[in-house]
DNA sequence: CGCGACGTTGATTTGCCTCAACGATTGTGG
DNA sequence: CCACAATCGTTGAGGCAAATCAACGTCGCG
């Protein structure tokens, strides 16, 4: 099976022994995505938290006008779900779905549970995991407060660069806060420099 | 000592034993914190978490035209600090200071990670913590990109009801990032409705 | 009292959006 | 294999939300 860039992305915080790496993969369910297909819609109960085994998902929003927001892409490596809906159990305000065919493994929420009570270590990552997402998000709420529109679309440039050789330009003007548009103009005009 | 504030916030999710409570309060300094004093200013290593007693702490950034971003505010009985800062030992991005006369206490980083590999309850709380950070920053950052001004400070009314009486109407129009005088106006003109 | 922080209001500017049209590319079904 | 639809990026014209700059009144405080 294909659980290997999971084993080896908890391998980086956690040293699992085999049995509990067992443990682990026994709990693990596997899928295909196609394009566009989706893993969570808004007002469904975010009862899964998924990791991106290849391909790229995308969790976003919707204004009152219709049109999509992203909050977060997952490419291979990456986890996605909408955490204060699994938490809470309340309907999810998050969509997750997939920007190409993808595939994913994702682990139910009472089996995640179970697993990081049986595996201290499993409760170890689990906390890392979350503690890099605040200062991520923490700083990430920085730069939308102090940065204009060009400096947002080169820090992403810089802090993804894969993402911006495969994303249609689209997704990244709705991950910046522009519309597309927009962004356009600035990579042909003012970026003259 | 008035570290009974601390101890019952911490009750709310896990149960400590009377051992357990004494060697957590035998790591807490406590602090007091005059009108604009800074707990941590950009730059410096964050080598703390705070937890508010009493006043209201704020964190914020400084954009390249010297305004001040406001990220967090920290009311009593909230947690503060530059979490990216502490993870990684790089400098922080973040400033924290008190808006008003404020009394605190921290644990220093080192002692965090002791308590957290003694008490696994602890690691518990803190995961917990961190979790339910990332989902509030999640949604944060939604409000932010799918909202409009006045919205946001609608939103803001009733997610912090006690805060809007005891902030200064410019720090409010920070956090939810629009000018002082922007604000002003929607609350005088938009506003009747 | 005088100074600094705050809220307000006016005039002007600007960053970004909206709507609309068009060409290029991709994918898909007949 | 071609025709058509869908998706995407681009460009233009016009509009609006929010910023900027500046001036002024008020309040609390050293």
């Amino acid at each position: 099976m294909d659980h290997n860039l999971l084993l080896t992305s908890i391998r980086k915080y956690v040293q699992l022994d085999e049995e509990e790496e067992n443990l682990l993969v026994s709990y693990l369910h596997h899928r295909r995505l196609k394009r566009r297909q989706h893993l969570l819609a808004e007002g469904d109960v975010c009862t899964k938290i998924t990791f991106v085994i290849s391909g790229c998902l995308r969790s976003y929003a919707i204004d009152s006008n219709g049109a999509e927001h992203v909050l977060q892409f997952a490419p291979s490596g990456w986890w996605i779900g909408d955490m204060f809906s699994m938490l809470t159990g309340e309907p999810a305000r998050l969509n997750v779905d997939a920007l190409e065919e993808s595939e994913v493994v994702f682990i139910l929420k009472p089996d995640f549970e179970s697993l990081t009570t049986r595996l201290p270590k499993f409760a170890h990552f689990r906390r890392m995991l979350a503690e890099n997402a605040v200062g991520t998000y923490q700083y990430r709420q920085i730069d939308n407060l102090t940065l204009s529109a060009i400096e947002r679309y080169k820090k992403f440039c810089n802090t993804y660069p894969s993402l911006i050789r495969t994303l249609p330009q689209k997704q990244v003007a709705s991950y910046i806060g522009v519309t597309p548009e927009f962004l356009s103009r600035m990579l042909n005009n003012t970026m003259i420099n």
